[in-house]
DNA sequence: TATTAGCAATCAGATAAAAAGAGTGCTATT
DNA sequence: AATAGCACTCTTTTTATCTGATTGCTAATA
């Protein structure tokens, strides 16, 4: 257990260096602390050897450990108010009752993107709990048809198909058929549905009804895998920070962006319902940066929202933040 | 006019920078040519008074300067069959029947970007020559429902409606009043269309119409606002050229990228249906990259196919490959 | 016993000087 | 017209020197 004056030296350093980016001193901190250089080095050497706080170099001075990040994140940390101009950005966003659910979450997180200069993620699953609700087909000429599904939750696939010398109304007994007997089944079930339920009749009505069938039978199962959706906003700013300041740390984030699997890793852990933070080697994408995350439930839509920066983050604003979106958008 | 010798040279030493991106030497030329270092070293001298080639300081050697470039893609470029290897890969996606006509296009683009390391665009327009072939509505519950539009080269866009204390029958009113009077109008026309031909009569057939009117206008309005698009497959390739070994310089263009009137300019040169290469300053978007594009057109869809590289790229290779494949989107 | 002042030691970073290497431009020669 | 030869230029690499920030330790002090 830390002294009440180590605490606020950690305090004071990790502080410091998430808004300087420079080791701190201990002058630096016996400014503000009524105590010698010395006495703040003393205990800078016990904060070091109980792993809170590293050295760049002998004779430099400390910045956090990671260990150093965690403590103060979970015992320092002081929640700080969202500020006017945050507030007023987002509220607009939320006020707006033109937008859809999923453009909310994109602009009120590429706002946060811009304010905070770090990388926000938005990931969302979206067959998982849809239930079908109608699926219709419009004609575009003689052999192209155009497949619509509508979930019960809104959400619209579509597809192109091209059936050669297949009769529109073979294709319309086909979905009256699928209206009648598949609606309301969730959408990663329609395709085994279609196969117990339909294909054992659908000869009766329909007379080309092996290739109908394989078309529609394609279209869903398209439709379940396509469930996950990952949008990366402000990657570009990366670049503002100081320990991203080396091409090949730029080139390598890049391209864990780019791996929808490492991204989706970030859904994974901890699902529950709070904010979690994942501190540089406790989460799965990179050891130099911090993902902030919550998951967020509505009616329409469940997923995750994330905010990615160096692990010199602004802890207390981003998690203020990240709190506030996911409470307007649950509400 | 240069000597056939200035023009073997000036051909060598492009192809040499391109490969090796390195300034090429007398020395290296003179060893494919069946002369002196230093009479390579006096024509270089004649090609550097003419504006071919530069020096990167007093005693290096020699680069292409975009004139140089220019000279070679206009006058010594040679054809190059594709290889093997690049038929192949993209035959696969060409003779994929299943695909849609946009999946093929980026599909083979990731391709040619995997292969070439080159950043490739996509800007397509929809909206343009769509006419509206059909609308419809599916509602999700009590205030909510989906419009669905389809026009006629399949091209589908959806909306969320919220309407509180209005019908459905209302709203399928005007849908079928839509569907009678406004179908095969040209989607950027359609909210016009709208202004005068329904508004005027909506009354007599919908209780609620302002608010139901309101809506209907507000999504053409989207549609027809929301035509071009712009994607763009392999940027973390630019990481990969020497030219691009910095980070400022790297930022410069991830934010061209992301600045959509930019890119859309890569559109406006050039109406034509050839093959255009645009070498540093000959592009609006950035000096130091070569951009090659060419226009395609087909029944569905027309766009623009872009391959952005440094100015040292290996033209030859992209302009074939860029010809090959707008051959085959076409087809 | 806790704190502090004082000071040598350490090391990054900036600046300068020196050495090595690649390639040119020019001149004299073939 | 083409070439050989060589001094010259400029980048790159290496080595050396200096400066400044900051520490760790020791001895003195409260």
């Amino acid at each position: 257990m830390l002294t009440e004056r180590q605490n606020e030296i950690l305090k004071l350093i990790v502080m410091s260096y998430i808004k300087l980016a420079h080791p701190v001193s201990s002058n630096l901190i016996c400014d503000k602390l009524k105590c010698s250089s010395a006495t703040v080095r003393n205990e800078m050497m016990t904060l070091e050897e109980l792993g809170y706080l590293e050295k760049t170099h002998t004779s430099s001075g400390r910045i956090p450990s990671e260990k150093g990040y965690r403590y103060y994140v979970d015992h320092l940390m002081e929640v700080k108010e969202l500020n006017g101009e945050e507030y007023q950005k987002l509220q607009i966003i939320f006020d707006n009752q033109q937008l859809e659910l999923s453009d909310v979450i994109t602009k009120s997180l590429q706002i946060v993107s811009d304010m905070t200069s770090y990388t926000t993620v938005i990931l969302d699953e979206k067959s998982h709990e849809n239930k079908l609700k109608e699926i219709s087909v419009v004609p575009i000429n003689e052999s192209e048809m155009v497949v619509l599904i509508v979930t019960d939750k809104g959400y619209v696939e579509h597809k192109d198909l091209r059936l050669t010398g297949v009769s529109l109304d073979e294709v319309k007994n086909t979905v009256k058929l699928i209206n009648d007997l598949v609606v309301g089944t969730p959408i990663d079930e329609v395709s085994s549905k279609l196969e117990f339920d339909i294909k054992p009749i659908i000869g009766k009505y329909v007379k080309q009804h092996e290739m109908i069938y394989n078309a529609f039978y394609n279209v869903f199962e398209d439709m379940s895998r396509k469930g996950n959706n990952i949008n990366i906003v402000g990657k570009n700013n990366v670049f503002k920070h100081k320990e991203f300041n080396d091409i090949d740390k730029v080139q390598d984030i890049f391209e864990k962006f780019d791996d929808d699997e490492k991204m989706l890793s970030i859904k994974e852990d901890d699902q529950n319902n709070d904010i979690s933070i994942y501190i540089g080697k406790e989460n799965h994408l990179d050891d130099d940066v911090t993902v902030i995350k919550t998951n967020y439930k509505t009616d329409k839509d469940n997923g995750t929202i994330a905010i990615i920066g160096p692990k010199r983050m602004e802890y207390s604003r981003v998690v203020n933040l990240l709190d506030y979106i996911k409470k307007q958008i649950e509400r």
